[in-house]
DNA sequence: TGTACATCAGTGAACGCGCGTTCACTGATGTAC
DNA sequence: TGTACATCAGTGAACGCGCGTTCACTGATGTAC
Protein backbone atom coordinates (compact mmCIF):
# COMPACT_ATOMS: atom_id res chain seq x y z
CA UNK A 1 0.00 0.00 0.00
CA UNK A 2 2.40 2.38 -0.56
CA UNK A 3 0.94 3.77 -4.10
CA UNK A 4 -1.30 6.25 -2.81
CA UNK A 5 -4.32 6.56 -4.87
CA UNK A 6 -4.72 9.44 -7.19
CA UNK A 7 -6.04 12.43 -5.96
CA UNK A 8 -9.93 13.75 -7.77
CA UNK A 9 -7.62 16.54 -8.86
CA UNK A 10 -5.17 14.24 -10.53
CA UNK A 11 -7.53 12.07 -12.04
CA UNK A 12 -9.46 15.23 -13.44
CA UNK A 13 -6.54 16.44 -15.26
CA UNK A 14 -5.20 13.36 -17.01
CA UNK A 15 -9.00 13.51 -17.86
CA UNK A 16 -9.19 16.98 -19.49
CA UNK A 17 -5.34 16.92 -20.81
CA UNK A 18 -6.57 13.85 -22.86
CA UNK A 19 -9.66 15.61 -24.11
CA UNK A 20 -7.84 18.28 -25.28
CA UNK A 21 -5.69 16.27 -27.25
CA UNK A 22 -8.73 14.44 -28.95
CA UNK A 23 -10.41 17.69 -29.72
CA UNK A 24 -7.21 18.65 -31.06
CA UNK A 25 -6.62 15.50 -32.94
CA UNK A 26 -10.57 15.98 -34.80
CA UNK A 27 -9.67 19.36 -35.72
CA UNK A 28 -6.98 18.20 -37.23
CA UNK A 29 -8.81 16.42 -39.66
CA UNK A 30 -10.43 19.21 -41.36
CA UNK A 31 -7.27 21.73 -40.83
CA UNK A 32 -3.75 21.25 -41.29
CA UNK A 33 -1.49 21.46 -38.21
CA UNK A 34 -0.05 25.07 -38.82
CA UNK A 35 -4.01 26.14 -38.81
CA UNK A 36 -4.80 24.28 -35.77
CA UNK A 37 -5.85 26.64 -33.37
CA UNK A 38 -4.76 26.90 -29.44
CA UNK A 39 -8.37 28.71 -29.34
CA UNK A 40 -10.78 26.40 -31.46
CA UNK A 41 -9.83 23.37 -29.22
CA UNK A 42 -10.13 25.28 -26.05
CA UNK A 43 -14.01 25.73 -27.45
CA UNK A 44 -14.62 22.39 -28.11
CA UNK A 45 -14.10 21.27 -25.62
CA UNK A 46 -15.65 23.86 -23.48
CA UNK A 47 -12.87 25.58 -21.58
CA UNK A 48 -11.95 29.22 -21.97
CA UNK A 49 -8.87 29.52 -24.30
CA UNK A 50 -6.38 30.76 -21.33
CA UNK A 51 -7.07 27.34 -19.49
CA UNK A 52 -5.47 25.71 -22.09
CA UNK A 53 -2.03 26.99 -20.52
CA UNK A 54 -2.90 25.35 -17.60
CA UNK A 55 -1.97 21.95 -19.73
CA UNK A 56 -0.04 23.03 -22.51
CA UNK A 57 2.92 25.96 -22.45
CA UNK A 58 2.18 26.97 -25.87
CA UNK A 59 0.40 26.03 -29.33
CA UNK A 60 3.88 24.46 -30.13
CA UNK A 61 3.39 22.17 -26.60
CA UNK A 62 0.52 20.92 -27.55
CA UNK A 63 1.79 20.20 -31.43
CA UNK A 64 4.63 18.15 -30.07
CA UNK A 65 2.04 16.20 -27.72
CA UNK A 66 0.28 15.78 -30.49
CA UNK A 67 2.81 14.39 -33.00
CA UNK A 68 4.26 12.15 -29.93
CA UNK A 69 1.03 10.50 -30.23
CA UNK A 70 0.04 10.38 -32.95
CA UNK A 71 4.06 9.05 -33.97
CA UNK A 72 2.86 6.27 -30.62
CA UNK A 73 -0.20 5.07 -32.01
CA UNK A 74 1.02 4.33 -35.44
CA UNK A 75 4.09 2.59 -33.86
CA UNK A 76 1.65 0.72 -31.64
CA UNK A 77 -0.54 -0.79 -33.98
CA UNK A 78 2.24 -1.96 -36.67
CA UNK A 79 3.92 -3.79 -33.79
CA UNK A 80 0.24 -5.18 -32.70
CA UNK A 81 -0.09 -6.61 -36.42
CA UNK A 82 3.61 -7.93 -36.42
CA UNK A 83 3.09 -9.27 -33.20
CA UNK A 84 -0.01 -11.15 -34.27
CA UNK A 85 1.69 -13.28 -36.53
CA UNK A 86 4.00 -16.73 -36.29
CA UNK A 87 7.92 -15.59 -36.39
CA UNK A 88 8.36 -17.45 -38.97
CA UNK A 89 5.77 -15.80 -40.85
CA UNK A 90 7.81 -13.54 -42.51
CA UNK A 91 5.85 -12.91 -45.60
CA UNK A 92 2.79 -12.58 -43.79
CA UNK A 93 4.19 -9.78 -41.33
CA UNK A 94 5.33 -7.98 -43.94
CA UNK A 95 1.91 -7.48 -45.76
CA UNK A 96 0.33 -6.99 -42.50
CA UNK A 97 2.94 -4.25 -41.34
CA UNK A 98 2.65 -2.34 -44.15
CA UNK A 99 -1.42 -2.79 -44.25
CA UNK A 100 -1.07 -2.11 -40.46
CA UNK A 101 0.74 1.53 -41.63
CA UNK A 102 -1.82 2.46 -44.72
CA UNK A 103 -5.28 0.91 -42.27
CA UNK A 104 -4.00 3.96 -39.68
CA UNK A 105 -3.27 6.59 -42.26
CA UNK A 106 -6.54 5.88 -43.78
CA UNK A 107 -8.21 6.27 -40.66
CA UNK A 108 -6.53 9.05 -39.23
CA UNK A 109 -5.71 10.78 -42.50
CA UNK A 110 -4.91 14.52 -40.42
CA UNK A 111 -2.70 12.72 -37.92
CA UNK A 112 -0.96 11.23 -40.91
CA UNK A 113 -0.62 14.49 -42.39
CA UNK A 114 1.04 15.78 -39.06
CA UNK A 115 3.48 13.07 -39.32
CA UNK A 116 4.68 12.73 -43.00
CA UNK A 117 3.29 15.90 -44.77
CA UNK A 118 4.63 18.99 -45.01
CA UNK A 119 6.69 20.11 -41.99
CA UNK A 120 4.49 23.23 -39.99
CA UNK A 121 6.37 26.15 -40.94
CA UNK A 122 8.03 27.87 -37.81
CA UNK A 123 7.70 24.72 -36.01
CA UNK A 124 10.72 22.39 -34.80
CA UNK A 125 9.94 18.81 -33.54
CA UNK A 126 11.76 18.47 -30.44
CA UNK A 127 14.19 14.99 -29.43
CA UNK A 128 11.49 13.81 -27.79
CA UNK A 129 9.71 12.90 -30.72
CA UNK A 130 12.30 10.90 -32.53
CA UNK A 131 12.07 7.89 -30.84
CA UNK A 132 7.93 7.18 -30.97
CA UNK A 133 8.67 7.94 -34.61
CA UNK A 134 11.04 5.49 -35.63
CA UNK A 135 9.22 2.56 -33.47
CA UNK A 136 7.70 2.17 -37.11
CA UNK A 137 10.80 2.07 -39.10
CA UNK A 138 12.48 -0.60 -36.44
CA UNK A 139 9.10 -3.16 -36.92
CA UNK A 140 9.92 -3.01 -41.33
CA UNK A 141 13.71 -3.96 -40.80
CA UNK A 142 13.23 -6.14 -38.07
CA UNK A 143 10.95 -8.17 -40.52
CA UNK A 144 13.12 -7.52 -43.09
CA UNK A 145 15.96 -8.93 -41.16
CA UNK A 146 14.18 -11.65 -40.11
CA UNK A 147 13.44 -12.73 -43.52
CA UNK A 148 17.28 -13.08 -44.61
CA UNK A 149 18.38 -13.86 -41.10
CA UNK A 150 16.34 -17.12 -41.78
CA UNK A 151 17.87 -17.85 -45.12
CA UNK A 152 15.05 -16.44 -47.64
CA UNK A 153 17.50 -14.23 -49.60
CA UNK A 154 15.77 -15.58 -52.67
CA UNK A 155 17.85 -14.68 -56.08
CA UNK A 156 17.35 -10.73 -55.05
CA UNK A 157 18.45 -8.38 -54.48
CA UNK A 158 21.62 -9.12 -56.03
CA UNK A 159 24.58 -6.81 -54.65
CA UNK A 160 24.11 -4.40 -57.68
CA UNK A 161 27.15 -2.29 -55.88
CA UNK A 162 30.47 -2.78 -54.51
CA UNK A 163 30.59 -3.44 -51.04
CA UNK A 164 31.31 -0.62 -49.20
CA UNK A 165 29.84 1.83 -51.75
CA UNK A 166 26.78 2.44 -50.08
CA UNK A 167 28.31 3.17 -46.76
CA UNK A 168 28.56 7.20 -47.73
CA UNK A 169 24.74 7.33 -48.83
CA UNK A 170 23.53 4.81 -46.55
CA UNK A 171 26.16 4.92 -43.48
CA UNK A 172 24.27 6.95 -40.78
CA UNK A 173 21.68 4.25 -41.16
CA UNK A 174 23.92 0.87 -41.06
CA UNK A 175 25.66 2.80 -37.58
CA UNK A 176 22.40 3.27 -36.30
CA UNK A 177 21.31 0.08 -36.33
CA UNK A 178 24.46 -1.64 -34.99
CA UNK A 179 23.95 0.99 -31.79
CA UNK A 180 20.55 -0.32 -31.58
CA UNK A 181 21.12 -3.84 -32.21
CA UNK A 182 18.99 -4.35 -35.11
CA UNK A 183 19.90 -6.42 -37.54
CA UNK A 184 23.94 -5.44 -37.54
CA UNK A 185 24.94 -7.74 -39.94
CA UNK A 186 22.30 -7.19 -42.47
CA UNK A 187 23.80 -6.73 -46.06
CA UNK A 188 24.10 -2.99 -47.05
CA UNK A 189 22.54 -3.84 -50.05
CA UNK A 190 19.30 -4.72 -48.26
CA UNK A 191 19.52 -1.60 -45.63
CA UNK A 192 19.35 0.09 -48.91
CA UNK A 193 16.27 -1.59 -50.25
CA UNK A 194 14.36 -1.53 -46.89
CA UNK A 195 14.99 2.53 -46.93
CA UNK A 196 13.38 2.25 -50.16
CA UNK A 197 10.82 0.33 -49.16
CA UNK A 198 10.10 2.19 -46.12
CA UNK A 199 9.62 5.71 -48.52
CA UNK A 200 7.41 3.90 -51.01
CA UNK A 201 4.37 2.47 -48.78
CA UNK A 202 4.96 5.76 -47.35
CA UNK A 203 5.21 7.45 -50.63
CA UNK A 204 2.05 5.46 -51.57
CA UNK A 205 -0.09 6.07 -49.04
CA UNK A 206 0.93 10.05 -49.30
CA UNK A 207 0.25 9.91 -52.99
CA UNK A 208 -3.32 8.50 -52.15
CA UNK A 209 -4.69 10.35 -49.22
CA UNK A 210 -2.91 14.22 -50.71
CA UNK A 211 -5.18 12.98 -54.59
CA UNK A 212 -1.88 12.00 -56.53
CA UNK A 213 -3.43 8.86 -57.61
CA UNK A 214 -6.68 10.05 -59.06
CA UNK A 215 -6.96 8.81 -62.45
CA UNK A 216 -4.40 6.51 -62.05
CA UNK A 217 -4.95 4.01 -59.74
CA UNK A 218 -9.23 2.51 -59.80
CA UNK A 219 -8.62 0.67 -56.63
CA UNK A 220 -6.32 2.29 -53.98
CA UNK A 221 -6.77 -1.04 -51.34
CA UNK A 222 -5.86 -3.16 -53.91
CA UNK A 223 -2.96 -1.46 -55.99
CA UNK A 224 -1.39 -1.06 -52.25
CA UNK A 225 -1.43 -4.81 -51.61
CA UNK A 226 0.14 -5.15 -55.47
CA UNK A 227 2.80 -2.60 -54.49
CA UNK A 228 3.87 -4.89 -50.87
CA UNK A 229 4.08 -7.59 -52.83
CA UNK A 230 6.72 -6.69 -55.54
CA UNK A 231 8.83 -4.93 -52.85
CA UNK A 232 8.43 -8.42 -50.63
CA UNK A 233 9.94 -9.32 -53.45
CA UNK A 234 12.83 -7.03 -53.89
CA UNK A 235 13.51 -7.60 -50.90
CA UNK A 236 13.79 -11.04 -50.85
CA UNK A 237 10.37 -11.98 -48.85
CA UNK A 238 9.19 -15.18 -50.25
CA UNK A 239 6.35 -17.07 -49.26
CA UNK A 240 5.24 -18.27 -45.79
CA UNK A 241 7.95 -19.89 -43.39
CA UNK A 242 7.96 -23.36 -43.82
CA UNK A 243 11.29 -24.11 -42.08
CA UNK A 244 9.97 -26.91 -39.99
CA UNK A 245 10.76 -27.60 -36.15
CA UNK A 246 14.72 -25.51 -36.61
CA UNK B 1 1.46 43.94 -89.74
CA UNK B 2 -1.76 42.30 -88.36
CA UNK B 3 -0.65 41.78 -85.15
CA UNK B 4 -0.94 44.94 -83.23
CA UNK B 5 1.88 45.74 -80.45
CA UNK B 6 0.95 45.34 -76.64
CA UNK B 7 0.13 48.36 -75.20
CA UNK B 8 1.80 49.75 -72.18
CA UNK B 9 -0.48 49.26 -70.03
CA UNK B 10 -0.75 45.70 -71.31
CA UNK B 11 2.83 45.16 -70.45
CA UNK B 12 2.52 46.70 -67.05
CA UNK B 13 -0.18 44.33 -66.19
CA UNK B 14 1.78 41.42 -66.68
CA UNK B 15 4.96 42.72 -65.20
CA UNK B 16 3.25 42.98 -62.29
CA UNK B 17 1.24 39.78 -62.56
CA UNK B 18 4.41 37.96 -62.78
CA UNK B 19 5.80 40.07 -60.07
CA UNK B 20 2.87 39.29 -57.51
CA UNK B 21 3.43 35.40 -58.40
CA UNK B 22 7.12 35.89 -57.67
CA UNK B 23 6.60 37.26 -54.45
CA UNK B 24 3.68 34.86 -53.36
CA UNK B 25 6.40 32.08 -54.53
CA UNK B 26 9.54 33.31 -52.71
CA UNK B 27 6.98 33.44 -49.63
CA UNK B 28 6.28 29.80 -49.84
CA UNK B 29 9.96 28.91 -48.71
CA UNK B 30 9.40 30.38 -45.60
CA UNK B 31 6.00 29.34 -44.88
CA UNK B 32 3.33 27.19 -46.03
CA UNK B 33 0.62 27.40 -48.96
CA UNK B 34 -2.18 27.40 -46.42
CA UNK B 35 -0.37 30.69 -44.37
CA UNK B 36 0.63 32.25 -47.69
CA UNK B 37 -1.03 35.80 -47.10
CA UNK B 38 -2.42 37.73 -49.75
CA UNK B 39 -1.77 41.20 -47.77
CA UNK B 40 1.79 40.02 -46.91
CA UNK B 41 2.61 39.16 -51.04
CA UNK B 42 0.96 42.75 -51.92
CA UNK B 43 3.08 44.30 -49.19
CA UNK B 44 6.06 42.46 -50.53
CA UNK B 45 5.44 43.86 -54.42
CA UNK B 46 5.12 47.15 -52.87
CA UNK B 47 0.90 47.57 -53.39
CA UNK B 48 -1.86 48.07 -51.08
CA UNK B 49 -3.74 44.94 -50.85
CA UNK B 50 -6.92 45.49 -52.38
CA UNK B 51 -4.72 46.12 -55.60
CA UNK B 52 -3.93 42.20 -55.62
CA UNK B 53 -7.52 41.76 -56.90
CA UNK B 54 -7.33 43.50 -60.37
CA UNK B 55 -5.30 40.27 -60.92
CA UNK B 56 -6.72 37.51 -58.78
CA UNK B 57 -10.04 37.40 -58.04
CA UNK B 58 -9.51 36.08 -54.49
CA UNK B 59 -6.64 33.68 -52.52
CA UNK B 60 -7.48 30.78 -53.81
CA UNK B 61 -7.11 31.99 -57.42
CA UNK B 62 -3.59 33.14 -56.23
CA UNK B 63 -2.90 29.55 -55.06
CA UNK B 64 -4.20 27.89 -58.39
CA UNK B 65 -2.08 30.31 -60.30
CA UNK B 66 0.86 29.08 -58.08
CA UNK B 67 -0.12 25.27 -58.66
CA UNK B 68 -0.15 25.68 -62.55
CA UNK B 69 3.57 27.75 -62.70
CA UNK B 70 4.83 25.50 -60.43
CA UNK B 71 3.30 22.27 -62.06
CA UNK B 72 4.75 23.76 -65.56
CA UNK B 73 8.17 24.58 -64.42
CA UNK B 74 8.92 21.50 -62.97
CA UNK B 75 7.09 19.80 -66.07
CA UNK B 76 9.59 22.17 -68.66
CA UNK B 77 12.64 20.91 -66.04
CA UNK B 78 11.71 17.32 -66.79
CA UNK B 79 11.11 17.48 -70.35
CA UNK B 80 14.26 19.57 -70.93
CA UNK B 81 16.71 17.07 -69.19
CA UNK B 82 15.17 13.99 -71.28
CA UNK B 83 15.31 15.87 -74.31
CA UNK B 84 18.82 16.67 -73.77
CA UNK B 85 19.90 12.95 -74.16
CA UNK B 86 19.90 10.66 -77.20
CA UNK B 87 16.40 8.61 -77.32
CA UNK B 88 18.52 5.18 -77.59
CA UNK B 89 19.95 6.05 -74.33
CA UNK B 90 17.21 4.89 -71.38
CA UNK B 91 18.86 4.78 -68.80
CA UNK B 92 20.76 7.55 -69.08
CA UNK B 93 17.19 9.52 -69.70
CA UNK B 94 15.98 7.69 -66.84
CA UNK B 95 18.83 8.54 -64.20
CA UNK B 96 18.40 12.25 -66.15
CA UNK B 97 14.46 13.01 -65.29
CA UNK B 98 14.87 11.63 -61.84
CA UNK B 99 17.56 14.08 -61.27
CA UNK B 100 15.73 16.70 -62.59
CA UNK B 101 12.41 16.03 -60.43
CA UNK B 102 14.71 16.44 -57.48
CA UNK B 103 17.17 19.00 -58.39
CA UNK B 104 14.26 21.00 -58.78
CA UNK B 105 12.52 20.14 -55.72
CA UNK B 106 16.17 20.82 -53.43
CA UNK B 107 15.85 23.90 -55.17
CA UNK B 108 12.20 24.95 -54.78
CA UNK B 109 11.08 23.26 -51.43
CA UNK B 110 8.21 25.27 -50.82
CA UNK B 111 7.05 24.81 -54.02
CA UNK B 112 7.86 21.21 -53.57
CA UNK B 113 5.48 21.45 -50.85
CA UNK B 114 2.47 23.27 -52.63
CA UNK B 115 2.48 20.86 -54.80
CA UNK B 116 2.88 17.28 -53.51
CA UNK B 117 2.92 18.17 -49.47
CA UNK B 118 -0.37 18.12 -47.92
CA UNK B 119 -3.23 19.46 -49.69
CA UNK B 120 -4.34 23.02 -48.15
CA UNK B 121 -7.58 22.78 -46.09
CA UNK B 122 -10.18 23.64 -47.63
CA UNK B 123 -8.43 24.54 -50.75
CA UNK B 124 -9.79 22.65 -54.16
CA UNK B 125 -7.99 22.25 -56.98
CA UNK B 126 -9.47 23.26 -60.29
CA UNK B 127 -9.61 20.85 -63.58
CA UNK B 128 -6.87 23.57 -65.02
CA UNK B 129 -4.16 21.91 -62.85
CA UNK B 130 -4.51 18.18 -64.23
CA UNK B 131 -2.70 18.76 -67.47
CA UNK B 132 0.17 20.56 -66.20
CA UNK B 133 0.50 17.88 -63.20
CA UNK B 134 0.75 14.99 -65.71
CA UNK B 135 4.01 16.57 -67.66
CA UNK B 136 6.41 14.92 -65.26
CA UNK B 137 4.65 11.31 -65.21
CA UNK B 138 4.20 11.36 -68.62
CA UNK B 139 8.19 11.38 -69.70
CA UNK B 140 8.55 9.38 -66.79
CA UNK B 141 5.71 6.66 -68.70
CA UNK B 142 7.31 7.59 -71.74
CA UNK B 143 11.13 6.52 -70.69
CA UNK B 144 10.16 3.49 -69.40
CA UNK B 145 7.92 2.69 -72.49
CA UNK B 146 10.69 3.27 -74.85
CA UNK B 147 13.17 1.03 -73.02
CA UNK B 148 10.54 -1.76 -73.27
CA UNK B 149 9.93 -0.95 -76.71
CA UNK B 150 13.77 -1.39 -77.70
CA UNK B 151 13.23 -4.60 -76.46
CA UNK B 152 15.47 -4.49 -73.15
CA UNK B 153 12.74 -5.55 -70.66
CA UNK B 154 16.10 -7.89 -68.92
CA UNK B 155 14.86 -10.47 -66.90
CA UNK B 156 12.69 -8.01 -64.83
CA UNK B 157 9.90 -7.23 -64.17
CA UNK B 158 8.82 -11.54 -64.28
CA UNK B 159 4.63 -10.74 -64.75
CA UNK B 160 4.02 -11.53 -60.71
CA UNK B 161 0.27 -11.59 -61.07
CA UNK B 162 -1.63 -13.20 -63.87
CA UNK B 163 -2.80 -11.70 -66.83
CA UNK B 164 -5.92 -8.91 -66.21
CA UNK B 165 -5.28 -9.58 -62.63
CA UNK B 166 -3.55 -5.81 -62.71
CA UNK B 167 -6.71 -4.79 -64.20
CA UNK B 168 -9.06 -3.97 -60.93
CA UNK B 169 -5.83 -2.01 -59.41
CA UNK B 170 -4.24 0.30 -62.15
CA UNK B 171 -7.06 0.13 -64.60
CA UNK B 172 -7.63 4.18 -64.98
CA UNK B 173 -3.49 4.09 -65.69
CA UNK B 174 -3.77 1.85 -67.99
CA UNK B 175 -7.47 3.59 -69.89
CA UNK B 176 -5.54 6.73 -69.41
CA UNK B 177 -2.46 5.97 -71.82
CA UNK B 178 -4.54 4.00 -74.02
CA UNK B 179 -6.30 7.23 -74.44
CA UNK B 180 -3.62 9.72 -74.42
CA UNK B 181 -1.33 7.60 -76.81
CA UNK B 182 1.33 6.78 -74.24
CA UNK B 183 2.59 3.47 -74.68
CA UNK B 184 -1.13 1.62 -75.43
CA UNK B 185 0.92 -1.66 -75.36
CA UNK B 186 2.97 -1.40 -72.16
CA UNK B 187 1.98 -4.75 -69.92
CA UNK B 188 0.38 -3.66 -66.55
CA UNK B 189 3.00 -5.57 -64.56
CA UNK B 190 5.17 -2.40 -66.25
CA UNK B 191 2.71 -0.34 -65.49
CA UNK B 192 2.34 -0.97 -62.02
CA UNK B 193 6.40 -0.67 -61.95
CA UNK B 194 6.00 3.27 -63.22
CA UNK B 195 3.69 4.03 -60.80
CA UNK B 196 5.83 2.57 -57.66
CA UNK B 197 8.81 3.89 -59.41
CA UNK B 198 6.82 7.47 -59.73
CA UNK B 199 6.10 6.90 -56.18
CA UNK B 200 9.38 6.21 -54.95
CA UNK B 201 11.37 9.22 -56.54
CA UNK B 202 8.54 11.23 -54.78
CA UNK B 203 8.37 9.82 -51.64
CA UNK B 204 12.12 9.82 -51.59
CA UNK B 205 12.35 13.68 -52.76
CA UNK B 206 9.60 14.29 -49.85
CA UNK B 207 11.06 12.27 -46.97
CA UNK B 208 14.68 14.21 -47.24
CA UNK B 209 12.95 17.68 -47.69
CA UNK B 210 10.19 17.01 -45.03
CA UNK B 211 13.44 15.80 -42.82
CA UNK B 212 12.50 11.89 -42.51
CA UNK B 213 15.77 10.54 -43.48
CA UNK B 214 17.91 13.03 -40.93
CA UNK B 215 19.74 10.02 -38.86
CA UNK B 216 19.26 7.25 -41.72
CA UNK B 217 20.69 8.38 -44.82
CA UNK B 218 24.28 10.16 -45.13
CA UNK B 219 24.32 11.81 -48.37
CA UNK B 220 21.16 12.63 -49.91
CA UNK B 221 22.36 12.88 -53.43
CA UNK B 222 24.36 9.66 -53.39
CA UNK B 223 21.49 7.64 -51.87
CA UNK B 224 18.70 9.22 -54.33
CA UNK B 225 21.36 8.28 -57.41
CA UNK B 226 21.01 4.60 -56.01
CA UNK B 227 17.81 4.40 -55.49
CA UNK B 228 17.11 5.62 -58.96
CA UNK B 229 19.60 2.69 -60.06
CA UNK B 230 17.57 0.12 -58.37
CA UNK B 231 14.34 1.27 -59.62
CA UNK B 232 15.62 1.29 -63.39
CA UNK B 233 16.68 -2.39 -62.35
CA UNK B 234 12.97 -3.14 -61.26
CA UNK B 235 11.64 -1.99 -64.18
CA UNK B 236 14.14 -3.66 -66.68
CA UNK B 237 15.89 -0.35 -68.06
CA UNK B 238 19.83 -1.68 -69.00
CA UNK B 239 22.77 0.07 -69.54
CA UNK B 240 23.72 3.12 -72.40
CA UNK B 241 21.87 2.10 -75.64
CA UNK B 242 23.89 0.02 -77.74
CA UNK B 243 21.16 -0.86 -80.32
CA UNK B 244 23.49 0.10 -83.64
CA UNK B 245 21.91 1.62 -86.26
CA UNK B 246 18.20 0.07 -86.93
C1' DT C 1 -2.99 66.18 -84.40
C1' DG C 2 -6.74 67.23 -81.02
C1' DT C 3 -10.62 66.44 -78.20
C1' DA C 4 -14.14 63.68 -75.43
C1' DC C 5 -15.06 59.70 -73.39
C1' DA C 6 -14.23 54.93 -71.64
C1' DT C 7 -11.31 51.85 -69.38
C1' DC C 8 -8.96 50.27 -65.60
C1' DA C 9 -4.70 49.96 -62.19
C1' DG C 10 -3.97 51.34 -57.84
C1' DT C 11 -5.47 53.92 -53.25
C1' DG C 12 -7.02 54.11 -48.56
C1' DA C 13 -10.47 53.49 -45.31
C1' DA C 14 -13.46 50.31 -43.44
C1' DC C 15 -15.99 45.75 -42.29
C1' DG C 16 -15.85 41.88 -39.09
C1' DC C 17 -13.07 38.23 -37.86
C1' DG C 18 -10.06 34.96 -35.08
C1' DC C 19 -5.63 34.40 -33.34
C1' DG C 20 -1.77 33.50 -29.13
C1' DT C 21 -0.71 34.98 -24.89
C1' DT C 22 -0.91 37.68 -20.19
C1' DC C 23 -2.92 38.61 -15.91
C1' DA C 24 -5.46 39.34 -11.69
C1' DC C 25 -9.31 36.87 -9.94
C1' DT C 26 -12.44 32.92 -7.83
C1' DG C 27 -13.48 28.91 -5.80
C1' DA C 28 -12.86 24.13 -5.37
C1' DT C 29 -9.56 20.48 -3.96
C1' DG C 30 -5.67 18.74 -1.18
C1' DT C 31 -2.57 18.69 2.92
C1' DA C 32 -0.59 19.34 7.57
C1' DC C 33 -1.53 19.60 12.16
C1' DT D 1 -13.00 14.67 12.69
C1' DG D 2 -11.97 19.76 12.32
C1' DT D 3 -9.52 23.77 11.12
C1' DA D 4 -6.04 26.81 8.55
C1' DC D 5 -3.45 27.26 4.80
C1' DA D 6 -1.53 26.04 0.16
C1' DT D 7 -2.29 24.53 -4.35
C1' DC D 8 -4.06 25.03 -8.69
C1' DA D 9 -7.94 24.52 -12.50
C1' DG D 10 -10.64 27.51 -14.77
C1' DT D 11 -12.60 32.54 -15.68
C1' DG D 12 -13.06 36.73 -18.23
C1' DA D 13 -11.17 40.85 -19.78
C1' DA D 14 -7.61 42.77 -22.25
C1' DC D 15 -3.26 43.37 -25.31
C1' DG D 16 -1.86 43.92 -30.12
C1' DC D 17 -1.91 41.56 -34.26
C1' DG D 18 -2.84 40.26 -39.27
C1' DC D 19 -6.17 38.40 -42.15
C1' DG D 20 -9.66 38.44 -46.79
C1' DT D 21 -12.63 41.19 -48.98
C1' DT D 22 -15.64 45.50 -50.28
C1' DC D 23 -16.12 49.99 -51.95
C1' DA D 24 -16.06 54.70 -53.54
C1' DC D 25 -12.33 57.37 -55.24
C1' DT D 26 -8.25 59.21 -58.35
C1' DG D 27 -5.64 59.66 -62.12
C1' DA D 28 -3.22 57.72 -65.81
C1' DT D 29 -3.70 55.16 -70.23
C1' DG D 30 -6.25 53.84 -74.40
C1' DT D 31 -9.72 54.58 -78.13
C1' DA D 32 -13.06 56.63 -81.40
C1' DC D 33 -14.04 60.35 -84.02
Amino acid sequence: METKPPTARALAREAVHASILAAARSRLTHEGPAQLALRAVARDVGMVSSAVYRYFASRDDLLTALLVLDYDELGAAVEAADAALDRDDVAGRWSAVCRAIRTWAVAHPGDFALLYGSPVPGYVAPPSTIEPASRTTHVLIRVVADAWTAGRRGARPAPTSPPGELQAAIGDAVVYMREQGIAPDLPDELVLRVLMAWTTVFGVVSFELFGHTVGAVSDDTAYFDHVVARLADDLGITGPGTTGVG
